[in-house]
DNA sequence: CCATGTGAACGGTTTCACAGCC
DNA sequence: GGCTGTGAAACCGTTCACATGG
């Protein structure tokens, strides 16, 4: 009873940790930034603080592309963004479509952060056929029929759904089946894709609701607080951007231990 | 340095791991769904299906929560979303701002996503003039300078962040300062907060350089042999759905600086 | 000296496998 | 029998601390 066990580690070949590929972009723009200003080197101390992250886990990142600083000194800026844009494939092009051209769709087309790192929008498509030849971004809108042909004529393998959640997973489906291997999805929707491809998903509501949760945590630690929060700390300088004290404290004075709470029932 | 982190005593008895803690809001959505459906019990395979993750790890989490199974059964629908939702606070109103109405800030505040989890749209802020008065998803656009009142009169404590990579520090300084305690982060940038105020962030450009490395890497695995199998199983039905390989594990967008949002504003 | 690079310790997360209960 | 709940093991990621080498 193969126990879905095929699964093979996602970072198969013996590499780079999954977390460390996670961080690297952000290592790659805070890099581009001392780019801009001419810096040559920085030590894995600044370059940390930069990017938000410690040191030590930085210089363990590092580690894992290769020996590339230079000890005493530290790394030369535009050798470290080369480097990494290698590492990730940025020295290429990648043509990207945009499926669902609602309110996110049309935000995600007039972003400039794909172009600035080497994601080119090669087409916008939408299931709405008024919507068809309308520029969007400077880009005309394609209807959801010329999908596998788009794809095709542009060899796409990254896909972006911004489609209704109920969409999302017919639209999957035409993607994978035209050769995309690589979505970002962000219908709230589980996709089911075969092996061999890749899905990431960003939902809005998700974020929402874990900071919730750590918001109602702090509001039942704070005693019955009332005026909370009237004396945040301003904040002037670049202190240790810890952000995220610690993590959720998890302090124990919530809920009993046991099963307790009003016991609402299915009507 | 200053060493001095406000670390908590750690997860004693009661706390929920991060990382459950971010899986929660997908189960949620899971049984909302068979809420709507009228299915009245699930078992933990078939949940985990449904919210695309394994089982064992399903119960795990739950165990957490309590022990609100049935053994021999299932879990029941009903209760298991008024559990869920009531620990991640969701059973009361989130009001939130949206700072920064461009594009994206106009996606986000019409994004359903938001009113159907006990998050409420109390405002919209923008700095451009021009945007006052103006109603985006039926809600007036306000002026930047009506910040503190706003967050003050609604008793707001959650923020979200969609303004250029320019305006966000300082916009988050102010935000903090008005007593907001969560902030939701949109712009490409690290934030500073002082201890006890939570950042996540969303970045766009880092899912897509993250689906970029994988990319390359199957594009070059082709190249040595197939054995890996990186066409796609052809399976029609339904297949193992593992959504994100490595995807945004526990923490997706914790705290995490980085980002490249699509900050569309007045330029 | 200085800052990198890294083995080793540590802590959190996932998976396993089975005991417990319906 | 079926499925939950959970110790224990395996795994992964982070942090520590120091050897290494410019």
């Amino acid at each position: 009873m193969a126990t879905g066990r095929t699964h093979r580690p996602a970072t198969r070949s013996r590499g780079i940790p999954e977390a460390t590929v996670a961080r690297l972009p952000l290592y790659l723009r805070a890099l581009t930034a001392l780019s801009e200003r001419s810096v040559p080197t920085v030590s894995s101390e600044e370059l940390a603080t930069a990017a938000g992250v410690n040191s030590a886990k930085l210089r363990k990142d590092f580690s894992y592309l290769g020996s590339y600083g230079t000890r005493g000194v530290g790394y030369d800026v535009e050798y470290l963004v080369y480097q990494i844009s290698r590492e990730l494939g940025l020295t290429q092009d990648w043509p990207v479509v945009i499926v669902g051209i609602g309110n996110l769709g049309a935000a995600l087309a007039n972003y400039g952060g794909f172009a600035s790192r080497g994601f080119r929008v090669a087409a916008l498509i939408d299931a709405d056929p008024a919507m068809a030849g309308k520029p969007v971004a400077g880009i005309p809108v394609q209807h959801t029929d010329e999908l596998e042909k788009i794809i095709e004529d542009n060899g796409v393998s990254i896909g972006v759904i911004a489609t209704p959640a109920g969409a999302a997973q017919q639209v999957c489906d035409r993607l994978v089946a035209a050769g995309i291997t690589s979505i970002l999805n962000f219908a709230p929707t589980v996709l089911s894709v075969p092996d061999g491809v890749d899905v990431r998903k960003v939902d809005l509501s998700i974020e929402l609701q874990i900071l919730a949760f750590h918001e109602q945590r702090k509001a039942g630690e704070e005693s019955t607080g009332h005026e909370e929060g009237a004396g945040a700390v301003p904040q002037a300088p670049v202190a240790p951007h810890r952000t995220t004290a610690g993590g959720p404290g998890a302090d124990s004075g919530r809920q009993g231990p046991d099963g307790d709470v009003p016991a609402v029932m299915p009507a």
